[in-house]
DNA sequence: GCTGATATATAACATTTTGTTATATAAAGT
DNA sequence: ACTTTATATAACAAAATGTTATATATCAGC
């Protein structure tokens, strides 16, 4: 026959507070019931668990050495229920993010400290690459949850969509900078940094020059808005970029300014498909969508 | 609320085997069972345990870090009943033992180590003093099991009293070891060491001496008669000492030759009056005097 | 899509554990 | 001796845990 918790319970009680009917106010509960626990627990363990002295009950020495060991039981039973505890309250875990390596270097540490203040027993990994590995290790499950941009949907994730909003940057000095509002028009004779030609972002961009007549001066073809904004923070060229991207280098050499027509750029949260998320990735994920706010752009916005 | 063992089986049970019905039968209880404690659980620790995936039923997140702690809980409880059985078969615990110094470099040592052998978890403290001394402690309850001479009783402790026989000791090279048995009358003209005038042995042995009219020829008066052991074996005098001690020293320069008249010393073995003795002590305590037995002077025995 | 096999959940009820109150018993203080 | 206090026991109520029977969902193969 094998002891259960509450035997254990009431013997600890007892012992520590020297009386079965001290034992059974710790308890909250009768003394009759912990005088049977205690009868059924010296039962189970097969010798005496303590001897009577002169009004106080003393545990024997054997008991004495399962006290230590029971204390140990109970310590982890705590460790259990803290545990618990954190992980109801999303102040535990693990939080595994691919992200595309311009978000890796600015917003998104930003983002990160603030969550994990508040999650003294969250770690996080976090790994910058490309969008198309990105997109495998989300299907993979190597990773929770994916930051990129450019992204089609794929039948074994969960996606949000952002439309953020762009802005056109300028070398601080440029005389353009004068200027609230950057029209196509204006870039006419401006030599501009654009991201590939072979993404959606840059074909969306073609699209308004066409649309105005105003031919694309290309100059430089770039991976990342990021380096968009370090080239034109140098002084060359102009280039338009999402907000996020503007927002981080602002003061650093450059001007940024609401670009006319109002384009927008496509980010993606993705996620694995999975029965159950894990909570603090849901929890993750809102809090980054509420630290774009300010970037996105409203009038597309699409999504609750 | 607060969860239960059985929930904490279940669940890792689950886990484990990835199937309800595989946890039920390594439980040995029915699906439903399970079916329930686990649903219980979940209700209780407030978030989802597993996600249901072609077939299998994977822990989630939150779950994978609840199991490490879960069986750190089953951990201690495994402890807990191995030292309960260690307990009970009387293989775990603390001795204490006091005893006269004679025995603790000659007797006790032999007898500690087989008991010990058959014990790995228990550990003692051997602590040699003088007769005094080891009354005072045991009363006080810092010893278990005290181990003494000469002893007159004391209404908080328990005793066991052994006759122990007497042997008559004499230098290898001397001519009474040519004779079986030494008579008082062979030691008239004899150097005799012998113990404390005061203790009740010497007092037996004038008494003898008194008897058959022959003067004790007193030499040397030892406190112990491992000391009156060591001096014969050196080639000086004769004594009669405890056959316990006489063997001790046997082929180490001296000879031991059953006394006439049939003499015996009151060997008490001592352990404080408490209301549940440490199993362990009791076991010492037969063990010990099951080592005495042939040292025993039948004839006066009068103890269970 | 249908069908049988398999896994899990739910319902209804039995058993065991844990609680209760009432009361007997034993020890301690006056 | 008498009261107080602590503990044990008995009889029974509530809760936890088990059972069997059965409904429901999922998957493999047709």
């Amino acid at each position: 026959m094998k002891f259960s918790l509450r035997q254990l319970e009431a013997f600890q009680a007892t012992a520590n507070s020297g009386s079965v009917t001290q034992a059974a106010k710790r308890l909250g509960v009768s003394q009759p019931a912990v005088s049977r626990l205690l009868a059924d627990f010296a039962n189970t363990v097969g010798f005496e668990l303590f001897e009577r002295e002169s009004g106080t009950l003393t545990p024997t020495s054997e008991a004495r050495y399962m006290l230590t060991e029971v204390s140990r039981v109970f310590e982890s039973l705590n460790h259990l229920e803290d545990l618990r505890r954190d992980l109801k309250e999303r102040t535990a875990g693990h939080l595994r993010i691919a992200c595309l390596p311009g978000f890796a270097t600015s917003h998104l540490p930003k983002v990160l400290t603030e969550f994990l203040d508040q999650r003294p027993g969250v770690t996080v990994t976090l790994e910058p690459d490309r969008p198309e590995r990105i997109l495998e290790w989300i299907i993979g499950q190597q990773y929770d949850c994916g930051i990129t941009d450019g992204f089609s949907g794929h039948p074994a994730t969960e996606t949000i969509d952002i439309p953020i909003k762009t802005a056109c940057i300028l070398p601080e000095d440029h005389p353009l900078a004068a200027k609230d509002v950057i029209a196509v028009q204006d870039l006419r004779d401006e030599k501009i940094i654009h991201s590939r030609r072979d993404s959606p972002f840059h074909a969306a961009l073609m699209h308004c020059f066409d649309q105005k007549g105003v031919p694309l001066n290309s100059w430089i073809e770039v991976r990342q808005f990021t380096a968009a904004c370090t080239l034109v923070s140098q002084g060359y060229g102009a280039s338009i970029v999402s907000a996020l991207d503007a927002a981080q280098f602002e003061g650093r050499g450059l001007v940024s300014r609401p670009f006319e027509p109002d384009l927008s750029h496509e980010l993606s949260i993705l996620r694995p498909i999975t029965g159950a998320q894990p909570l603090l990735v849901l929890d993750f994920i809102e809090t980054f969508v509420e630290s774009l706010q300010p970037f996105v752009h409203e009038s597309q916005k699409a999504i609750a």
